[in-house]
Order: structure tokens, then C-alpha cells, then sequence
DNA sequence: AAAATATGTCAACATAGCTGACATAAATCC
DNA sequence: GGATTTATGTCAGCTATGTTGACATATTTT
């Protein structure tokens, strides 16, 4: 009784394994291959001086062109305040140029530059090859088999994001 | 020659599309795919004050039990500075114990208590039924497809530690 | 006994997110 | 035409999670 006055703490001994019930084994390889599939543009980035969030703004502008500043705040599901300071940087490094909006000139179009598409490319490319190479050995269905897994794993009210993408 | 004196600075109206040679579907799709894929213990986690940092800890100890601190930071890829401050908290909240080496009494294994062994579960289990969503309507080769892409996504050098786990 | 190793800790800093409050210009409503 | 709503910007302060560098302690290895 006088032991353990804090609740049980003894260790445990015991892995957790898919015995569970849990899927460990995607749940880990989701974690791993997103750790790593990252890490390519990461590396080109940080020459820039910039990040993640950077990469995200400059990939949906690109995707996107002339999407509203309240449109990519809904795909990044981020605050403005957040966004604004990256933005920032990014327009007054020259990668994005925002334009008033023409119909409602209270909106910001946002555009890319020259330069800005040039890196959005020099990102997108090594995850693009890291892919072709997960591929090169699948059957000719798994390609599609992957997309659907991918797909189905996004929240349903969200899919129509995807969707909009050319 | 008067215009445009620091680069170009003309927005680009067009979209970067499949055709400019990048496989943008999937890069898509595994940026929201995983979006959503931790959405779900981070509300939980909330809960508790915790983030992501406590979670990646508690997954590994408890799929690892008995862990050493330098064997944790090399599957997590961070430094010692950043793991001690997360993981003092989860030993302080009674989650995860650490147990002085039989051998080298340098070394502090790491094992979940039973509170730590719950809320790992917790924290799995929407995921798991996450993915167990995705493929209902999968076909029977459809896990080991995925399995194999997600696998060959990571690096080479990298996937020994995806086969230690149990 | 000396050197190397495993861990812990202190301090300072950077990035990227957050909330709350307020400002401005433009569009919309009545 | 005045009031309200909307789109965007901005200021200030806070948090979480990472970083580097320096140094301390206990223990093992040489």
C-alpha cells in the first residue's frame, strides 16, 4: 500500500505489435516514407533560406495560379497571420506577385514569377524521380491501386480539393 | 529597359500541370493523404497539452520496449536537446519510465508504463481505422501494392529500421 | 590512470504555427 | 447613400519543436 502512491508504474516489457489489433505496419511505413520523401526538397530549401511552408505556398500558387489569399488559407488550413509572414517572403524575394483581383478588387490573386516556377519545379522534381522509382518494379494496376489508398486516406469533405487540381 | 529592373517580375497564368513531366498526383496525394492521417491523434494529443514529438516518442517506446535514449534518437533523427525536453514531460505525466542498463549502467532503457501503454493505444487505433477504411474496397493484392510503394519510398539505407520493429 | 561513451543539462536561437485586436479598402445590403 | 459585411493586412505576444555549442557526470573501455 505504500508503493506506487501514483498510480502503476511499473514498465512494460511487452512490444506492441499488430496482435493489438492496430495496423502498425502501415501506420510506420506512412511515417517513414513521409519522413524521407520531405527530405529531398528540405535540403534544396534550406539553401533559400526557407521551409516547408514555404514549399506548400509556392507548389498550390503553381498548381493554382491567380487562387485568392482566402483560397490557399483553405487549402493549407492555416491562419492567416501564419501565412502572411512566409508570403511575405516569397514576394519580396521575387518567387510570387500578387494581383488585384479583377471582378472584386479587394482581392489578391496570386501568381508565380519566372523564378518562382522555376524552383517550384526544381522542388517538385526529386520527389517526382523518388516516386518513378518506388514504381519502376509495380505491376501495371498498382500505380491506381496506390492513388485510391491515397485518396480514400483524405477526410471525404475534403476530396473535392484534390479533384480541383488540374 | 527602364521596366522590370530586378528580374522578371511578369505573373505566369498557367497551371503546372502532368504534362511539365512531374508526377503531381501523387505528390498531392500524399501531402493530404498524411494530413489527414495525423489529424486525428492531434486532437486527442491535445487533450493532454502533448504534440506530435510526444506521440512519435510513445509510438517507439512502446513498439520498442527497453530502448535505449541513443537508439531512440536515431529512428527519430533529432538531437538530444530536442528529445529531452518531450520526453521529461512523458516520464513527469508517469507515461514512460526509464530503467538504468543491466549491462551497461550508462544506459537508460525506456519502457511505457500502463498509462502509456493506453494512450499509445488511443492514439493508434483512429488510424488504424483510418486505414482499414481506405482499403474495405480494396482487392485482395491491394495492402501488399501499397506495402511495397510506401517501402520503396524510403530511403535504401533507411528500411533496416523499418524491418527491426516486430 | 586515461580515454571514450551514454546521458543529462544550460543557454541562446530559429521556424512555424497559434490567438486576439485592430485597420483599411471595397463590395453589398437596405 | 449610409451601414454592414468581406478580403486582406498588420501588430503584439505566446507556444511547440527543432537547432547549435558548451559543459557535467557516471560508467565502461583501453
Amino acid at each position: 500500500m505504500t508503493e506506487r502512491l501514483q498510480g502503476n508504474a511499473n514498465p512494460i516489457r511487452t512490444a506492441l505489435t499488430e496482435g493489438d489489433g492496430i495496423d502498425f505496419a502501415l501506420i510506420e511505413l506512412l511515417f517513414f516514407a513521409y519522413r524521407d520523401f520531405t527530405s529531398d526538397p528540405d535540403q534544396i530549401l534550406a539553401d533559400y533560406g526557407f521551409g516547408r511552408a514555404h514549399h506548400r505556398i509556392l507548389h498550390f500558387v503553381n498548381r493554382m495560379p491567380g487562387l485568392t489569399v482566402a483560397e490557399l488559407l483553405d487549402v493549407l488550413k492555416i491562419t492567416k497571420q501564419s501565412l502572411a509572414r512566409v508570403l511575405k517572403q516569397l514576394i519580396d524575394t521575387g518567387h510570387i506577385i500578387q494581383v488585384q483581383g479583377p471582378r472584386d478588387r479587394r482581392q489578391r490573386e496570386l501568381y508565380p514569377t519566372a523564378k518562382g516556377r522555376t524552383l517550384a519545379l526544381d522542388l517538385a522534381r526529386p520527389q517526382s524521380r523518388r516516386i518513378r522509382e518506388a514504381l519502376r518494379e509495380a505491376e501495371p494496376g498498382d500505380r491506381q491501386t496506390v492513388e485510391r489508398f491515397l485518396k480514400a486516406m483524405v477526410n471525404p469533405e475534403l476530396r473535392p480539393q484534390i479533384d480541383n487540381l488540374p
